[in-house]
DNA sequence: TACATCCATGTAATCGATTACATACCCTCG
DNA sequence: CGAGGGTATGTAATCGATTACATGGATGTA
């Protein structure tokens, strides 16, 4: 592979101008800088971005770590997040933390030894002595999607607070009363704050939830179908599921499908989180959507302030409900459809707000 | 940040025992080695992986170019060489090239100007003269679920030719007889090998299949959703509409949603790539479903069998057929469920099979 | 005792770029 | 013509690790 002291040899220049025409350097002559050009075709030279890191201190390189690589929501961030980090020159290194915090700290230790230049973390429910260290370092780093309890690091997440208030009025509105919550763990934020302000909400609106109504998950397929199965045995079983995030939901639909129940006539639906296939199910999942790709976009700017020397700041948007058929009544067909299509268009003026 | 050489000052060694110790060379006695240790932690070093590339000329990364970062398949598909990587100590950078070949390019170079030790890339329909000169270099290379023309690189893919056949003969019993294909691009592989698998399946089937029900789409949902529409349009329209992949088929079940149609009744639909939701949706959609994870193992073992300068063998593994309800006549509701259950034992079966 | 052997560790070159500083050249102006 | 100044380019140190080779001390053997 060839080096920059080929090409300096090739166009008869030292390494030092080959390396001032590769940084745009303006001292160097038109004429200089066409041999170099030249040479560099010639020699199919790739610059080496290991020995420039080396040097210069920056890898122009940004880790992210996600939650779980299978989940659309995850996935859709990481997609925001990429693009916005390449519009600055940024490579963006994916850790895929499969909600496991050992496999978190792999990737923190492992973007920690490429030296990346700043860190996005979606931390998973434990908080590991490695995370701690990281939050005391110097290194820039923002928490998306999720905080952690005690630590002073800016984040950038939605709140769906809200949104879970509009959506207790509209099952209160179509004369459910007995909602079950399945949530996320209590220890991620994005578990807890969706548990009070389902609580708060309901309150607010005089229904009772007893105590077996709010089940705890983890964020997968798996304890959705299983927390759905213990409500629907329970001696009263609820009217309404609404589940934490959408991997739980895909598994609440599997156990209603094996049952053979049908929605919302036998049990009820929602879900925080909204993802494409939620608008083709029968019927349509009414959901709570968030600004996916915003918070991935402000996450990285964040961190690009923090390298800029700017203070970070944390941020804050908010979700929106996306009312669809799976709680009821939602009218005859052309009402369907117009349901439908608002929640296209919701989804599209979020991504509109950028 | 602490560096090599500060840890051998502490511990009062010089940096070449550090390094010794870092890499676990066994002409250490245990005690340097314990100092070492302790002057480690007490300094939180962490070995730069960048000056260590740089000397040693390898990354331990592999680079990873997919599709589609939101096309589940995809994700599927990362998720695995991630998991067999880390197994093997490797890193891997993803980069989304999003169906564009400019894109494609800019992580080609960007993953080369990083020395990845080797390259996995799923490649667009274009060959651009970036992607030609790779598969001229030295560095280890293999095209994943996609195949080039005319190209001598090894590649890891599944072969759903035996599955259309199935599907085709499926359709036949159902009494079908119209049945369309809406494909991905002919300079792709997967775009070209499956319109040919469907047409030589039909014909085998004493099926017609008239020129306009043979429609090239582009694997985005866009495309799936205004294809669909072209041939509900049709004076003649089909009976069957047999989508190239997940997207597309999203795409479809949203045209078909806003003409108001139901599936099986008025157009019976179904899927290359299976994807977990198809399960849940009413009705389940048909799907042919290919052994993705094991499609991602099996390349980087591919990958790395290359950089032990063993030969790099392609390999091709059969996609299945996974019978649900969205064709039609499944039967009554016991027989559906088995259905159901066999579609998902089909997948586990799959998985099992690494 | 003298010498060979072995083992643990140190010394210094090296990977490929960047960049502060030095230098050589050309132009301008008194 | 010579001093001053600006400009294009070269020289060499540097980033943080690895590793071939050197070294020195301990041990074994004749």
């Amino acid at each position: 592979m060839a080096r920059i002291k080929d090409v300096a040899a090739h166009a008869g220049v030292s390494a030092a101008t080959v390396s001032r025409v590769l940084n745009d350097n303006p001292s160097v002559t038109e004429d200089t800088r066409n041999r170099v050009y030249a040479a560099m075709t010639a020699l199919n030279y790739v610059p080496n971005a290991v020995a420039r890191s080396l040097r210069t201190e920056a890898t122009k390189t940004l880790g992210l770590i996600i939650g779980d690589i299978l989940n659309p929501f995850f996935t859709e961030l990481a997609r925001a997040v990429e693009d916005e980090a390449r519009e600055a020159g940024y490579t963006v290194v994916i850790g895929n933390a499969d909600e496991r915090a050992d496999q978190q700290d792999h990737y923190v230790r492992t973007l920690l030894e490429q030296r990346v230049d700043g860190l996005l973390i979606c931390p998973t429910a434990e908080i590991t002595p490695l995370i701690e260290e990281v939050t005391r370092g110097d290194r820039p780093l923002v928490f998306l999607d999720r905080t952690l309890p005690g630590m002073d690091v800016p984040s950038v997440r939605a709140d769906g607070t809200q949104a879970i208030r509009q959506l207790i009025g509209h099952l209160r509105d179509l004369g459910h009363r007995r909602i079950a919550f399945i949530s996320g763990p209590g220890t991620l934020s994005t578990g807890r704050e969706r548990t009070e302000a389902f609580l708060m909400a309901a309150a607010e609106n005089g229904l009772e939830i007893p105590e077996e109504y709010i089940q705890m998950g983890d964020f997968r397929a798996g304890s959705g179908q299983v927390l759905t199965s213990t409500l629907l045995d329970l001696p009263e079983p609820p009217e309404v599921i609404f589940l934490g995030d959408n991997l739980m939901a895909l598994g609440a639909l599997d156990e209603i499908r094996l049952r053979g129940l049908r929605i919302p006539n036998d049990i009820a639906l929602a879900s925080f989180d909204d993802v494409p296939w939620f608008a083709h199910i029968h019927p349509p999942i009414t959901a709570i959507s968030q600004p996916t790709a915003e918070l991935g976009r402000r996450a990285v700017r964040v961190i690009l302030d923090s390298l800029h020397g700017k203070p970070a700041e944390s941020v804050v948007l908010p979700a929106v409900l996306v009312v669809r058929e799976s709680c009821g009544e939602a009218g005859e067909g052309r009402q369907n459809r117009a349901a439908g299509q608002g929640g296209r268009e919701a989804r599209e003026t979020e991504r509109g707000t950028s």
